[in-house]
DNA sequence: CCTACCGATCGGTAGG
DNA sequence: CCTACCGATCGGTAGG
């Protein structure tokens, strides 16, 4: 494995990645030449081998920054004293913010990914599923101490962390709504799905759950 | 704009387009050579063009054949007398059904349409925002008629369609629950999420919405 | 930082 | 359905 070189910010290869991740968002990694790069940047393709090892070593830096970022914040939230669907919240938001701030790098680490070559991939593969696991756990002591929801903590993962991805799509298309409310929207969506309902409910409150197709 | 040829069920064409979807989904379509795609069907490359056009015919084939059943689907929604949480709900369904059955063209029709060749694109990006209005119209009245929560409608349909699109995990990664209980478990979250809340709540209730970040 | 250039591979065509 | 092949473009190197 090659030795990480952590791109000062300021530095030509700080700003190589960032013209890299945007132009990846925009055409996919494959479909992003060198000469595309080369071009935002205002130089020839081959000076660009000044600053990067290859075009994979972009891909590697941004995927493996970001993961790392939604590594340490889980911790801190893993070692907090919050309630567990209180920690779920305060994922839910940092991952929010990250794709709100910094949505080119995270969309590149979450779209992206799959182009990693051979062994980075494999590496990458097993951080992402540890990730979840970790998060699934959270989720399993928050069913049981009745936070949450009975529901499959495998699945409510995998709906979080989706629901949150598409938020690229407001970003790319005007965001048609603040950022603020974007979130609190968004939390208030997801939070609200996984709490544990006490039985006492409206009487009507059952029946939108039956199916009703074709009545 | 070329003429829409069909590709009926069992033609060689069809089985061009869902061995080169299985590899969009899995490369991407830039990375996917008509090589490739020749050789999963155990032919020259060359020999492709006695079925297709083009490359893009079969990128373009998948998007359109998609978007026409989510499009049908809704107009029959639409028209349907359920409550409008209901609506939402059958919709919500719907997605989930398609990704778990034709995943590999729901996918491409959402990560890969972006590479449709220029004309294309904006047709495609016309009906995909039209969509969307409709749904979020439908939201809108679903708040007015207090069956849903006071939400964005443009956030919910935002987190409700990428939830689901999230399903492509689920499918890549082994199926780790049964399908239907992955449609049970995301239904609930996203409809309990979206629900009317009426303002008695056990008292511990509005806690977690607040940021109890470092404490 | 550049020009010049490499071998490989791309989508697609010609011709049979 | 094939072989043979096209011009274009790819990631990257040599050399200065």
């Amino acid at each position: 494995m090659a030795k990480i070189v952590p791109a000062k910010n300021g530095s030509k290869k700080d700003a190589i990645t960032r013209k890299a991740s945007a132009l990846f968002m925009k055409k996919g990694f494959p479909a992003t030449s060198m000469r595309d790069i080369a071009e935002a940047i205002g130089v020839e393709a081959p000076s660009l081998y000044n600053h990067i090892e290859s075009k994979n070593e972009i891909l590697k830096d941004v995927c493996f920054r970001i993961a790392r970022l939604f590594t340490n914040h889980l911790r801190e939230v893993e070692l907090s004293p919050e309630l567990y669907l209180s920690k779920i919240e305060s994922i839910i938001r940092f991952h929010i913010s990250m794709m709100v701030e910094e949505y080119e790098s995270v969309y590149i680490s979450e779209h992206e990914w799959k182009h990693l070559p051979g062994p980075l991939l494999n590496d990458f593969k097993t951080r992402r599923r540890n990730y979840r696991l970790r998060l699934a756990a959270i989720l399993q002591k928050g069913i049981d101490n009745k936070e949450i929801g009975i529901i499959n903590p495998y699945v409510a993962v995998l709906t979080i962390l989706s629901a949150i991805s598409g938020i690229e799509s407001w970003q790319r298309s005007g965001k048609k709504v603040d950022a603020k409310s974007l979130e609190e929207n968004m939390v208030k969506i997801l939070v609200e799905g996984l709490r544990y309902q006490p039985e006492i409910k409206s009487p009507s409150n059952h029946l939108t759950l039956k199916r009703q197709k074709g009545l």
